[in-house]
RNA sequence: GGAGAGAUGGCCGAGCGGCUGAAGGCGCACGCUUGGAAAGCGUGUAUAGGCAACCCCUAUCCAGGGUUCGAAUCCCUGUCUCUCCGCCA
């Protein structure tokens, strides 16, 4: 949620900012409605004064055995009044919330502008990526099927499309980068690991940004209404909702695993094959509560945490800065980090790591106490994928795959694996 | 799912319809004391909104309604937590 602030003392920067965003927001009837607001507010407190000062004034005669009715008979209108403007003030500022909740996350200055996600600027490569070699490259569905370590047709027939099931080798595999991703970033980058529940009410969704507008991207439990977590950022954001942390204690950093469901509604088509765009997948998040004067480092931090795990398993991968346009609803600034897949011949997404500033706190009411004494503030909140897997495992898989359709287990993978290679004799 | 108990500040815990934004304790911060520390002593310490404002005003004792000139305190509804029983990985 954005500060009211921006309302009064910016209204034409918080516009710029909206349309570089891509998105179009009414920031006057915003405005109209803070105004009118405040109006009432000024007047109802006055009334207030009143009818307090006359109640403690009664208060004090019927101490001393005094009549009172005099002034008894002044409230009368005093609280008509007072309470038709609490209804209305309180219609009002349901409203406003509620439309402000709507508002997204201005991108930070230092962001490119731009509407495309073909203008996200490329501001790091690491690796070779593979393009030739001297026998022909396989996708990881051929590789997968030949090596037995995923069956698309029967996850399909125990739930439906997207919803892979992975066998042998591909299922202990999933487990070993799983293991091998959380052991990092607790014993190598510091984070403390929690394991969250996957399903989440409303109010946890409302802090991160999924709600009210994505509602349609989840699954619902509908008896509960309460929804199936589409990334470990939605709980582990939340583990601190309503809070107020002492600054000593920040930065906090958390890792999690979980499985990630998403509906990816109107996706249906090509690129979604295999592994690309699946409706459950894996993944291991980081999340950090940080003071804000910190949150810009803390970025470059996560975005290093994340990248670290790529390089370990020697995966060529690229950086993307994100141009305003191409922003999720709540971050201020992204990253995306993607994977060079050979056998698909593309770039494949598997981390994001964004600054949402204080904009989740807000949703979220999470605050630090200042070491100084002041008054709480609003935090910074962040969180990068580290990584996600499916398209972590397409990775590998392609990147690793010999010539006789076997592959060979990144050496940092070994000891999480149990083997140096996968191999169609092992099934 | 059935029965009962409860929800007060960072935490524990008191609270008669008015003088209670809320006793007391703990914790925390600062100061005194000390060679240094502990102990001890003193002072301070909720949040949000309005306002130029740390003065002031308004609101907040789980949430929402109600009674009343006035509600942490009385009434209704809901939510959550705990205990016991049932079911269960």
């Amino acid at each position: 949620m954005i500060d009211a602030k921006w309302l009064r003392e910016r209204p034409e920067a918080l516009r710029q900012a909206l349309t570089d965003k891509g998105v179009s927001v009414d920031v006057d009837a915003l405005v109209r409605m803070d105004q009118e607001r405040r109006e009432i507010i000024i007047t109802v407190d006055a009334l207030k004064q009143q009818r307090n000062e006359i109640s403690k004034a009664v208060g004090e005669r019927k101490r001393q055995g005094e009549n009172a009715d005099d002034l008894i008979a002044r409230t009368g209108d005093l609280i008509e009044e007072i309470k038709a403007l609490d209804t209305r003030l309180k219609e009002l500022e349901a409203d406003f919330e509620q439309t402000l909740l709507t508002v997204p996350n201005p991108a930070h200055p230092s962001v490119p502008v731009g509407q495309d996600p073909s203008e996200n600027p490329v501001v790091r490569t690491w690796g070779e990526p593979l393009e030739a070699t001297d026998f022909p490259l396989k996708n990881h569905l051929e590789l997968g099927e030949a090596l037995g370590l995923f069956d698309f047709a029967r996850g399909t027939k125990i739930t439906g499309t997207g919803f892979p099931l992975y066998t042998g080798a591909g299922a202990k595999l999933e487990r070993a980068l799983i293991n091998f991703m959380l052991d990092m970033h607790t014993q190598k980058h510091g984070y403390t690991e929690v394991f969250p529940p996957f399903l989440v009410n409303r109010t946890s969704l409302t802090t991160t940004g999924q709600l009210p507008k994505m509602e349609e991207d989840m699954y619902l439990a509908q008896v509960d209404d309460l929804f199936l977590i589409p990334t470990a950022e939605v709980p582990v954001t939340n583990i601190h909702q309503d809070e107020i942390i002492p600054e000593k204690e920040l930065p906090l950093r958390y890792t999690a695993y979980s499985a990630c469901f998403r509906r990816e509604a109107g996706s249906y088509g090509k690129e979604t094959h295999g592994f690309l765009r699946v409706h459950q997948f894996n993944k291991v998040e980081m999340v950090k509560f940080v003071r804000p004067e910190t949150s810009y480092d803390e970025l470059e931090t996560l975005r290093r945490d994340a990248e670290d795990v790529l390089e370990a398993l020697n995966l060529p991968y690229r950086v993307l800065e994100l141009v305003t346009g191409d922003l999720s609803f709540a971050a201020a600034k992204c990253y995306d980090l993607e994977l060079w897949a050979p056998g698909e011949k593309r770039w494949l997404e598997v981390s994001s790591c964004s600054n949402f500033e204080d904009f989740q706190a807000r949703r979220g009411n999470i605050r630090y106490k200042p070491r100084t004494g002041e008054k709480p503030h609003y935090l910074h909140t962040l969180n990068g994928s580290g990584v996600a897997t499916a398209r972590l495992l397409v990775a590998i898989l392609e990147n690793n795959q010999q010539p006789d359709g076997s592959i060979q287990v990144p050496e940092a993978l070994v000891s999480y694996f149990g083997a140096e290679t996968i191999s169609a004799d092992d099934a």
